[in-house]
Parts: C-alpha cells; structure tokens; sequence
DNA sequence: TCATCAATTTAGATTAATCTAAATTAAATT
DNA sequence: AATTTAATTTAGATTAATCTAAATTGATGA
C-alpha cells in the first residue's frame, strides 16, 4: 500500500504533465505539493524505486503504467466524491474540494464502485472535469476557453481551468453555472474583456482573466 | 489538529473506559491498539502534554473534557459512516467497519453534519450502537444480553456486543438482524445453549457464545 | 517486611517525511 | 570553449510514531 504522500505525489505528477505534456520537473513539483525541492528529490528516489515513476537524475519525471493507474485512481476517487458532496449533500461547487482531498485517500476499491453506481455512473465532476472509469479511462475534455469565443457566438460553459475556491464563488455570483449558455455579444480589443449574456437573461462585462479560466464548447 | 494516530489513542481510552468503568492501563490500551506497550506510554505522555488525557506514570489514565469530546467525535463519524454504506450503499452491517475505520478521521464539521441530516438524524448505526450527537449525548444503550433471556419470553434485538465481521457474517446466515424478533423457547442447562424463535418462523439452535454477544430489549 | 513478579517506563534505534545549507550538474551566455 | 546561472541533488538534522531491551515501580504473597 502506498502512503497518502505518496498518492499525493503521483497525483501532482499527472496533473503537472497532462497541462503541458513534457518531462515534469522537480521545482514544478515542488511549487504544486508546497514543499521544498530537495523533499521532492527524495519523494522521487522513493517512487522510482517502487517503480511507480521514470526517473534519471536531473532529467525529470513521467509516470510508469502502474503510477499512471495509482493517479487515475486517486482523480477517480476525488471527482466521485466531489460529485457526492454536491449532488447528495448539497454543498456548493466551491466548497467540496478541500473535503474531497481527505476523502480520496479512502482505500477500499468496493466503495468506490458502489459510490459510482449510487451517483448513477457519472461522467463530469461539479467542476465539468471528466471523471475517469474503473479502467482509468476518462474523455480528454479538450474545451476551448471563453477567452477564444467569437463575438455573436453562442456556447456552453462545460467547466473551470482555475479550480480555486475564490474564483468558483465569484463565478456563482456572476450567475455562471455549469451547463449555463453564455453569448458573447462584444469583445474589447484594448484588454480583452468580454460582454457576454448568460442563459439569454443577463448581460454582464468580465474580465479576459476570467474569461481565459471558463471552458466553453461550441453551441450549434 | 490531531493526527489520525493520536484520535485512535483518544477512541481506543473512552472505549476501554466504557466497558470498565475503571482508569485504562497502558496494557490495555497496547492491546487494543496492536501495539507495544513502550509505544503507548510515548503517545501518553503527548496526550497529557496536549491536555487530552489525565496520566500520572504507573497510574494509567481517563480523558479530560476535550479528550472526550475528541473521542465521541470520532465515534459519532464512524457510526455515521456506517449507517450511510449500509443504507445508501447496500453495504453489508459486516463490510463497514473497515472503511469507517478510515472515514471518521476526515476532518469537516459540515461534513458530519451534512452527513447526519441526510441520513435524517439517525440515533443508531446499523450494529444498534448509539450515535452520539453534535454536543456529544448519546443514549446510553444499557440492553440487556440474550444469554440473560427466560424461557417463553420474547424480545427484540437492539444491537451487537461482537462487532467482528465474522460474528456478524455467521449471524446474519442464522437469520438473525437488527429489530427482529426473538422468542426463547428453552435453555438448556448443561451449557446454556438456546432454542430461538425469530421472526415467528425460525426455529434454531445457538450457544451461549452466541446469546452472550446479542443485545435485546424486552418485547411487552 | 521483604522478595518476587508483572506492569510500566526509560533508553536508544529505526523509518517516513520534511527541512536548510552546501555541493553538483546542465543549460545559457558571452 | 569558458563562465555564469539556475535547477537539482546530496549531506546532515528534525519530528512523529514505532520498536526492542533494559531499568524501574507497585502490588502480591510468603
């Protein structure tokens, strides 16, 4: 059995490589798990040794197959509970993270099943991030973001790029949900800002750093 | 905050207390934890500096008030767990404790209280122990024994004093469950073994090993 | 009362995860 | 190619939880 460190590890390793596709470096890791450089240098001898990462000193990391799979199973855990949280406890979308990072560490593969099985085989956590399958696989959700959508288009929010509490509550005030319709009626071209309406009810003015952190697919 | 270890320690003493009224010994307490003796005079000594625990050396120990509101805490998530995988996951009353073990330490007080609510402010867990309540009451359960039932009385089963998964596996075959109804219909001297009725159907045959681990109430 | 024994505590190590500071290495710049 | 710089690793400590073995203490019973 691997510790909660452990899984914490592989997790940032998968998260760091799957949003730019390189060799993941050890201060990267460092900066995402708020340690120190040189705790991360041992975390990855240790990993390396139960070969759960590709490892050459100085070269960065990958994950193996089977460090790969422990990842997808932690994401897996952390997205069902999520979903949980939100769907049968009535927390807000903003709110479930914290809970949710304690509650994937649950070791027992029969809950997680059930778990799926009582959330009715879902697909999208309440964020829209696509929750992996009992096999690890989940779809590649490749949205675009609202800061690319084309004035008098219409689209869908499908999810968040910027996942932090702050932001989430922001967004719900604004009246952003996920599913939610949102036009774009304007774009400034000085800073990028957008008009926008949303659920064809309210226009509002956002910024393009929010609006770089809204994924949207197209509405045909 | 407490780390999962020292709640362990804190639920491990009211336990201990709660079978015999008396200070808990460092033995006692190594056994129940599965560990060595010299490892729990350590943790005692942690416990006291951080005021959980009254310990004075060869003397053993009893809680303070917070290291009892800790302790009924811990116990209160853990019957709380429980009672969610048995009723919203179809969990077996055999399955749970495992997983529970490691539900109880996430740390959110919303969480337990989203959590009570949803499974409407249950006052047992699917063994009949009493879940205690946000400010730590919980009935007493003061059942008695079936090994302490008279021949042609009937009664109810209010809970388990053998929470191993064995037991529970080998009762549930028997036909036994929470609430059901038992009628003694003789003992036998010789070994204090009993001829039951449940539910009016039944009729079987069980050792006094057994009838002394069934808690009932009386039937009027 | 005093010797004996069982329970408990202390002493000294070990392992996992972390740190700071110093050393090393690879990459970038001149 | 040589030098500088930034990233990374190593060295050496620290803390929490654990262990074994030795020492101590309190209780028991001769």
């Amino acid at each position: 059995m691997n510790s909660f460190t452990e899984e914490n590890y592989l997790k940032a390793i998968f998260k760091l490589h799957e949003a730019d596709r390189l060799a993941v470096s050890t201060n990267s890791i460092a900066e995402k798990m708020n340690t120190k450089a040189a705790t991360v240098t041992d975390m990855l001898k240790k990993l390396a040794a139960k070969n759960l990462i590709n490892y050459t000193r100085y070269q960065g990391v990958s994950l193996t197959a089977a460090g790969r799979k422990i990842a997808l199973s932690i994401i897996r855990k952390h997205r069902l509970w999520e979903l949980f949280l939100v769907e049968k406890l009535n927390f807000r979308w903003n709110e479930v993270h914290d809970i949710a990072e304690q509650l994937e560490h649950v070791h027992s593969s029969e809950l997680v099943e059930r778990l799926d099985k009582y959330l009715g085989f879902p697909k999208h956590d309440p964020h829209g991030d696509p929750i992996p399958d009992n096999k690890g696989r989940m779809s590649p959700s490749r949205s675009a973001l609202l800061e690319t959508g084309e004035a008098g288009k219409k689209y869908i929010m499908t999810g968040v790029a910027d996942h932090d509490s702050i932001f989430l509550e922001y967004l719900d005030k604004l009246g952003f949900s996920l599913g939610c319709e949102i036009k774009v009626e304007s774009i400034t071209a000085y800073d990028r800002s957008l008009h926008i309406t949303l659920n064809r009810k309210k226009t509002i003015h956002i910024s393009n750093d929010v609006a770089r952190n809204i994924l949207i697919s197209q509405l045909r």
